[in-house]
DNA sequence: GTGATTGCAAATCTTTTGCACTAAA
DNA sequence: TTTAGTGCAAAAGATTTGCAATCAC
């Protein structure tokens, strides 16, 4: 085997997905599983990417965030209805969203408790429950 | 007073909104507060309208929507990142969604007891709570 | 009258698509 | 090789905007 290459990590993640891992794929895995969670869109990864002299199309990045995400690297998180954005952070989590900033913030899994889920009307399973507490400047004029 | 018109409950509402009861806002405003409470976008909006021979411009259903809602007359529900809801219905509760179809379902605000919210970071305050219930088609193969 | 409202078409923004080109296996 | 993946530009869908025409008051 050829362990010689760099960021073999992220190599790695993208096999284990299914996926080739091409250059450009590799530099946008890097860009969102290297550091720390991250909360993004499309439009923030492709000038990333640009920032750090990737080249990558803005048709390659919607590719490879729903490649990720249909590989269950990434999550969808709704917050807008104007723009999608993805959470590399898997864990069962909920988000404070600041509508006036766009910002987005996790609420740990286990610090909202919902009780009394209802039951899943007849012919459908409960895929995921989304709690999304939004935010407004607290202004105190 | 002139109490002969029709639809004055409508038109008072309008009125007591600021908003000029102007013909397209009064048939759109009875589209949606006249029967029961009820999920729409502004395309849906807009067919019905067209459907029912109320000549109204696209522009003119969003101009509308977005009038409706910063008058408290109307909720926006985040569910698509593609595109926009409206709720009539103003009470606290949450919803069922059905990725598949577009569907949504309320789900009454006593229905789901969310405990331990956490607090809101400093310097904003909590404008609103949503839950979404996300679901799939329960494909028993 | 006159200021708010409308319609229309064009613009904008996000996301997707079609297709020739390139690169991974 | 051969097939998946890419870039680009164009298309698509939702929403907004600019402005002249129209309507409520």
């Amino acid at each position: 085997m050829d362990n010689r290459r760099p960021y073999s990590g992220v190599i790695d993640i993208l096999k284990q997905a299914g996926l080739r891992p091409t250059s450009q794929r590799l530099a946008l895995a890097r860009l969102l599983f290297e550091g720390a969670d991250r909360h993004i869109t499309a439009e923030m990864l492709h000038a990333e990417a640009t920032a750090a002299n990737i080249r990558v199309s803005v048709a390659t990045v919607y590719n490879a965030l729903h490649q990720f995400r249909r590989a269950g690297l990434l999550r969808e998180i709704v917050v807008d209805s104007q723009r999608a954005y993805f959470d590399t952070n898997l864990a069962r989590h909920h988000h404070f969203y600041r509508e006036d900033t766009g910002a987005l913030e996790d609420i740990r899994g286990d610090a909202v408790e919902i009780a009394q889920v209802p039951a899943a009307p007849k012919g459908t399973r409960v895929q995921q429950v989304d709690v999304v507490i939004r935010l407004a400047p607290d202004d105190l004029t």
